[in-house]
DNA sequence: CACGCAGTAGGGGAGAACCCCGAGAAGAGC
DNA sequence: GCTCTTCTCGGGGTTCTCCCCTACTGCGTG
């Protein structure tokens, strides 16, 4: 395979320098962005091959970027960049689309070879990572807000959602008044709005429509 | 590294052969088994480093093997093996614990290479399958293997898994009683046993046990 | 025929669920 | 300051769940 064309977006300068001089001569890097709105732009208009992506970037972040470049070219493939290795980002990529994670601490061989690895079409994890990714998977995907807006679970209030997830999964008034530490009390008053709010009748009924949203 | 010690199951005596002459030298082969059974015990015996796993074997298959040594030797990663690249197949076996998926049309270097990434905690895919594996989480996967036969489920009569039926979609006792026509306390009587029978507490349980089944 | 099993049904009770009502504290906004 | 929401908590009551127990009927098997 010819040099695969990449393009790099993250927000600090130094990072992408150091990337930049690793991989030299290794790919073809055929542009950067710093930022959001700019890195979506140039994406879609060069389609390199693999786009190295920051997870953490304000303005969105990573998800972002992959949102709106997935739709308009499918084709380019994502490779996730972060220092952090929190199973909540890594999960919140690979949902929006990425093919691939990789911490910061790698070496540019290590990065190289994922980048060939990725425009391969290979789904590339840190061993770290790989663990924890597949764990969520065979667990069954957690739940990620991050950007869908449900009009009915917007009615609750933080405290109902919380009270809601463990109703749903078959905790009694008194586990969940424990696990929150509050009144059993309290927790059937918050029960009673979440029905009365989402016009369900009973328990039962609210483990569907927890489990149909994938709030478990 | 040392050479991951690696053990390897498929029913097929020609590809065992194929393998065992494509890895001699690069890793050590510590073992094979033809069958199921075989295979559990002489892998939970050895505990390598890496288990080369077909997926469609008589007596279970590629998932029995995984589910049965996983919990005894938690530290033996699985490489799933496989003609197929069929959608199920693979995420079945992901769910099951599989860090790794290739098809049986790769190159000995590309199988020891994945061995390797797979002893040292990477997560493998074939290039074809990466894409939709990760898509599959991204959507969130909610495949279930057929259903054969269910020791657990043959312990109910006809009438009590009617009753189960009502109960896990959240019916009270008296909308079941109305529903087949008999006495409230009859129903009762056919959740208790069911209850009892499968070694639940509570109806909520019994939602998520039938749900697991497709029985709704 | 005796026995076990599936299906039917009821009594009684402890605890959970769900409903009504009211009410105080804390914070955000006008 | 006043209001509105959220979160907190209680009393009191009805219904539902789940458990214990007993008991009758019909049906197939040894």
């Amino acid at each position: 395979m010819n040099q695969p064309r990449v393009f790099l977006v993250d927000d600090h300068e130094l990072i992408r320098t150091g990337i930049r001089s690793e991989l030299a001569g290794v790919v073809e890097l055929v542009g950067e962005a710093d930022e959001v709105a700019a890195a979506i732009d140039m994406i879609i208009e060069r389609s390199p091959d693999v786009v190295l992506l920051d997870v953490h970037m304000p303005g969105g972040g990573g998800v972002a970027v992959l949102r709106a470049v997935g739709d308009a070219r499918p084709s380019v493939r994502f490779l996730a960049l972060s220092v952090s290795d929190a199973a909540d980002d890594v999960i919140a990529v690979i949902r929006a689309g990425a093919r691939g994670y990789v911490t910061k601490n790698i070496s540019g061989a290590e990065l190289a070879d994922a980048i060939y690895r990725v425009a391969a079409g290979d789904a590339v994890f840190s061993p770290r990572l790989a663990g924890f990714v597949l764990d969520a998977f065979s667990l069954e995907g957690r739940h990620l807000e991050a950007g869908d807006v449900d009009p009915e679970l917007d009615q609750l209030t933080t405290r109902e959602r919380q009270v809601l997830r463990f109703i749903a999964r078959g905790y009694t008034y008194r586990d969940v008044a424990v696990e929150l530490a509050i009144s059993p009390k309290t927790v059937e008053s918050h029960v009673s709005s979440v029905l009365r709010k989402l016009q369900l009748t009973n328990r039962h009924q609210l483990s569907r429509w927890a489990s149909e949203r994938h709030l478990l």
